[in-house]
RNA sequence: GCCCAUGUAGCUCAGUCGGUAGAGCACUUCCUUGGUAAGGAAGAGGUCACGGGUUCGAAUCCCGUCGUGGGCUCCA
């Protein structure tokens, strides 16, 4: 006779006898689709048995627990007919992700996504057989044998690494795997699944490491939550900014440059206007524009670290195979080697604080630059404007007394909440970089400077996390994040400290006292690269860019060509006013030129036929919206002044 | 850089078993003067990414290089 604990489900208590499984102690509560519980807050299975006194929630397959499970339990699946259609691959480490999940194989050939059909094949077969998933708990040792034996040497790996000194097995069918859990309590639960894709991941994502096999995927409780998923990332896809680059004819690629955008006309205005926007902030804030050299000795990344740390992402310049392009001497063309282009402005912006001698009457001295930077990235890195070779930041460079750090950081963080909001980004993620491999500096002076960061976010509000090991080799950040079309998150504004470059530079400043003290620089940029910006930006607004972005901002329509001339005055009159705008008087029919001002994303389209003609008026079409007002050329041009600006 | 996929007209894509290229859109010209997301006709446009190889013959098969896409790694 078991000894008796109390259970309480929602809300309820009863008293079981010790050792009934959780799915026996919910007695059917929370309804037919609960797969896991959470017992005294810890995710479990339906058939762990209980052994105290216990809270018990049940967790239904469509809530966001639930979820996690499915997808955890479909990784299981996937991994059982990997194995089971190529015997002698050996499974690594399969967890869950945002969407979905993803599985690391070592096969003995890598994956294609010919394989995928056949694998999800099998999948269904084993869900359809609805194998019972037991949980098997054994000593640690003991597992590492039993894994051993079956020649999965990746799992006695991670086993090697575990303190634990029981661990849980997985049983599903003749198929087992080491894992935490929990998981459903047999196969057929998973009934809505997809593999998206494969890829190669580094084991332990170390590049010196074996490459692994990736095969994505993604589950839903139902098929219709599937569905719908699938739908928004063809959705998503729409937006690609690559997509609508090109559409919209903004800028273009060409393999003469990998990774360097050529902005076309309608582009360079959004950056243009982008950048114009800043300077105007730039006044606001204090801030003072500079411009510095494209290419530097070498001597200056000597001097700044970045030979040491950032070197192999440089374009050096050299024009002797096999050289490293150090020395500045060597025959009659000497003279030009021996130079690099500018990775960062920071630098280079240390002669320009270094250009007088300087008190503490000049601090902060700030100072912005939008010069051009070219980073040598990985082939593999690149991707449309979000990972560039080439790019301008809204660079800027704070050079202060200590005690004005968290003065200045907080200036900086009010210039990023005006930037986003006028930009209509809500929803912003920030994390504090920590010091990574390759720094400058001790680590006390890091951990003092993360600290500082921290407790400037705290102090604005915004909520973070840490980014262990990320920091720039100099010094921690603050990183912005915003989310693209597809999810992915892409780092744009960031506010990094830094004690090192004014050091290495030997900055000084004479103090009130009359000593000389070492200012701190801190480096920052709201929009992070122009670039990156312009790519984050389309794909948030679909291409709809508010009025004083959009590269085109009026597009008169003229009807035939007996208006012809009116319309083509009613579009001077609108660029007199300071407006981009132009006439479309092709021999084409109205909805013909409605279609293509829409598709080129004109916020403004004017209408003009016989009727307006003979009134002196228009008849406005505005983009994805009211279509058919007729209005006077005065109250026209009214309207489009009211089209709101950020300050 | 690494893994997988991929590269045909400006763009989006067909091209069977190897027999030296096709469509739609865009472009040019003509007809049409049309009221809010594609009017009609004709024409022009391609060293099938590049370099090798196999073959009587390669867009097609093989190897390499470059680019691109999805990841890994790296980062604004």
């Amino acid at each position: 006779m078991s000894p008796a604990i109390s259970v309480t489900v929602n809300g309820a208590t009863h008293t079981v006898a010790a050792g009934v499984s959780v799915r026996q102690a919910l007695d059917g509560a929370g309804g037919r689709d609960v797969i896991a519980a959470r017992v005294n807050g810890k995710l479990v299975d339906m058939s762990r048995p209980l052994e105290h006194d216990a809270t018990v929630e049940p967790i239904a397959a469509d809530s966001p627990a639930g979820i996690e499970v499915i997808r955890h339990s479909t990784a299981h699946l996937m991994a059982q007919a990997v194995q089971s259609l190529f015997p002698g691959t050996q499974v690594t480490i399969g967890p869950t992700i945002e969407d979905g999940f993803f599985y690391d194989f070592a096969p003995a050939r890598p994956f294609t996504v010919e394989d995928l059909p056949r694998i999800e094949q099998k999948m269904r077969e084993l869900a359809k057989a609805d194998l019972k998933v037991e949980r098997i708990e054994v000593a640690r040792d003991e597992a590492i044998e039993t894994f051993e034996r079956m020649g999965e040497h990746y799992k006695v790996e991670i086993l090697e690494n575990i303190p634990e000194e029981r661990v849980s097995i997985y049983k599903q069918g003749d198929w087992m795997d080491l894992c935490r859990g929990p998981h459903v309590p047999s196969t057929r639960y998973i009934r809505a699944f997809k593999l998206t894709s494969v890829a190669g991941a580094y084991w332990r994502g170390d590049e010196h490491n074996a490459m692994l096999s990736r095969i994505y995927g993604t589950s839903f409780a139902t098929k219709e939550a599937l569905e719908e998923h699938l739908q928004l990332i063809e959705l998503a896809r729409t937006r690609d900014h690559r997509k609508l680059g090109r559409e919209m004819g903004l800028f273009l690629f060409d393999p003469i440059s990998p990774g360097s955008p050529f902005f076309l006309p309608k582009g360079a205005i959004i950056y243009g206007a982008l950048v114009d926007y800043m300077r105007r902030l730039y006044r606001r804030y204090g801030f003072d524009e500079v411009i510095t050299p494209q290419v530097f000795k070498n001597e200056l990344w000597h001097t700044s670290g970045h030979w040491e740390n950032f070197r192999e992402n440089m374009f050096l310049t050299n024009d002797r195979e096999g050289e490293a392009g150090d020395e500045v001497d060597a025959g009659s063309d000497g003279w030009r080697k021996g130079y690099a282009f500018k990775p960062m402005n920071c630098p280079g912006h240390t002669f320009v604080y270094r250009a007088e001698k300087r008190s503490y009457r000049d601090l902060p001295l700030r100072i912005a630059d939008f010069g051009r930077l070219h980073r040598a990235e990985r082939s593999g890195a690149l991707h449309g404007l979000t990972r560039v070779r080439t790019m301008a930041q809204d660079d800027a460079h704070v050079f202060c007394a200590p005690e004005q750090v968290a003065e200045e950081i907080d200036l900086n963080l009010r210039m990023v909440r005006d930037v986003y909001t006028a930009l209509g980004f809500e929803r912003l993620e920030s994390r504090v970089a920590t010091m990574p491999e390759k720094h400058l500096g001790t680590a006390e002076t890091w951990r003092a400077n993360e600290a500082v960061l921290g407790a400037a976010l705290d102090r604005n509000g915004l909520p973070w996390e840490e980014n262990p090991g990320e920091g720039a080799f100099y010094g921690p950040k603050i990183e912005i994040y915003v989310p693209d079309a597809l999810k992915r998150k892409w780092q744009l504004a960031t506010i990094q400290l830094d004690y090192n470059m004014p050091e290495r530079f030997d900055l000084t400043y004479t103090t009130s006292a009359g000593s000389e003290a070492r200012p701190v620089m801190i480096h920052r940029a709201i929009l992070g690269s122009l670039e990156r910006f312009i790519g984050v930006l389309i794909e948030h607004t679909g291409g709809v860019l508010p009025m004083w972005l959009a590269p085109e901002q009026v597009r008169v329509l003229s009807l035939s060509e007996k208006v012809e001339d009116y319309a083509a005055e009613v579009a001077a009159l609108i660029k007199a006013e300071g407006w981009r705008a132009s006439a479309d008087l092709r021999n084409e029919k109205l909805g013909f030129k409605v279609r293509e001002a829409e598709l080129a994303k004109v916020p403004f389209m004017v209408v003009v036929g016989e009727r307006e003609a003979a009134a002196r008026e228009v008849s406005l079409r505005l983009l994805r919206g009211a279509k058919g007002q007729t209005l006077g050329l005065a109250a026209l041009l009214a309207l489009l002044k009211a089209e709101p600006v950020p300050a």
